[in-house]
DNA sequence: CGCAGCGTTGAACGCTTGTTCAACGCTGTG
DNA sequence: CACAGCGTTGAACAAGCGTTCAACGCTGCG
């Protein structure tokens, strides 16, 4: 009997969601029309609208839709008991991972300011509640003398946008794997690109 | 006389390709409308088709444009003396400063793929040859043992990443100037993240 | 079998937006 | 003063797109 149903109707609002979010990525939110992201499901334009009240809609999923997963990883990675630097290569590895294998390459790169405020509002809260996490394990590091002192706000910034930058030039058919993108990156964000000349290491160092 | 003259054609030109970039940044290619970027200037759209053949030519004119100053900046930075470090710090601080006090927040961020193969082409093969000069820099380095062994075009991707992605959040009225800015991220970006363990120097130069 | 309702269709509408164009004012020149 | 031409206007057009909606088929239930 199950596999006689057609989808259920919660897996056909994914499927529309992969759908619009791979399109918004190639062509931003505007530039991409509403039939064609039913055309690639094989589904008319006016059945959309069966499941989403309208196009604005179907990007606010996909951000909230982006953002539970996110969440749910940073909450992860706070609760594991590691050292921050350790902490920020999980998330950051993960992230990677979510970014290109989960989420069509499209997490919170698509127009956000297409939204109008109400919604726009509640994408905007929760996407800072990422940035304050990330913020927090940056400035532990850095208390605890793992990492450099430095602003935490500028470095998370930093880490988003090289990652979030992917999107624009991944391409799965390319010689790097996702995997190896997220070591990558990993090991220069956290590890640091400058190798210290002989640094007169500061006395005690917390770390290690 | 010369007062009473109203803007040359080229300054126009120049004035136009601002408002068209900030528009473009706010509301992305599709999303601005050739009425808002007249409006702004308080021209009739009419009036912008005197100087632009229609709506793609003034994006390819904004990357065009934005190509321009940065492909003079690494041209300019490859000619100095002096160490890869050097010119990597070098590079990214002006590119801050280039990106938020000259282009609007907008060089590389707007919608590329709205553009059609023949102008789309032009652009990419410019921005590929930013890329690899980059990229060289980064090679440089760490075959002199200053930068840590890794993948350069990994690193290029992340240094480019994390600054264009500073137009996502960069409010002028903000507590950061883009002095700042630039400063706390040629920190970051060159100097790295990470505190080496006391890493036993390998004497020796690249190997490794 | 008949009924109900979910999921789907496809045509139609209305609005927005890129683009065109004939006409106009202004300025400097002969 | 007449003329030429650059820069500008504003109306008009055509196409594309988001959205609506009445109608339809199918499936499972009574």
């Amino acid at each position: 009997m199950a596999p006689a149903q057609t989808l259920a109707s919660a897996d056909r609002r994914i499927d529309i969601l992969k759908s619009a979010a791979a399109a918004f990525r190639r062509r931003g939110y505007h530039g991409a029309s509403v039939d064609e992201i039913a055309s690639a499901l094989e589904m008319t334009k006016g059945n959309l609208y069966y499941y989403f009240r309208n196009k604005e809609e179907i990007l606010y999923a996909c951000h909230e839709y982006s953002l539970d997963v996110l969440l749910a990883l940073l909450d992860d990675v706070r609760a594991d008991g590691s050292t921050p630097d350790q902490k920020l290569r999980r998330l950051i590895l993960a992230f990677v991972h979510l970014l290109l294998d989960e989420l069509q390459a499209t997490a919170l790169t698509i127009d956000l300011q297409a939204l109008s405020p109400p919604l726009l509002d509640k994408i905007i809260a929760r996407r800072d509640a990422f940035d304050r996490g990330l913020r927090e394990i940056i400035q532990q590091g850095m208390d605890a003398g793992t990492f450099a002192a430095g602003n935490p706000k500028m470095v998370g910034f930093a880490v988003m946008g090289a990652v979030n930058w992917i999107t624009k030039w991944y391409d799965p058919a390319g010689p790097m794997t996702s995997e190896a993108i997220g070591q990558a990156f990993a090991d220069y964000l956290v590890g640091g690109l400058t190798r210290m000349p002989a640094l007169p290491t500061p006395t005690a160092p917390a770390a290690r």
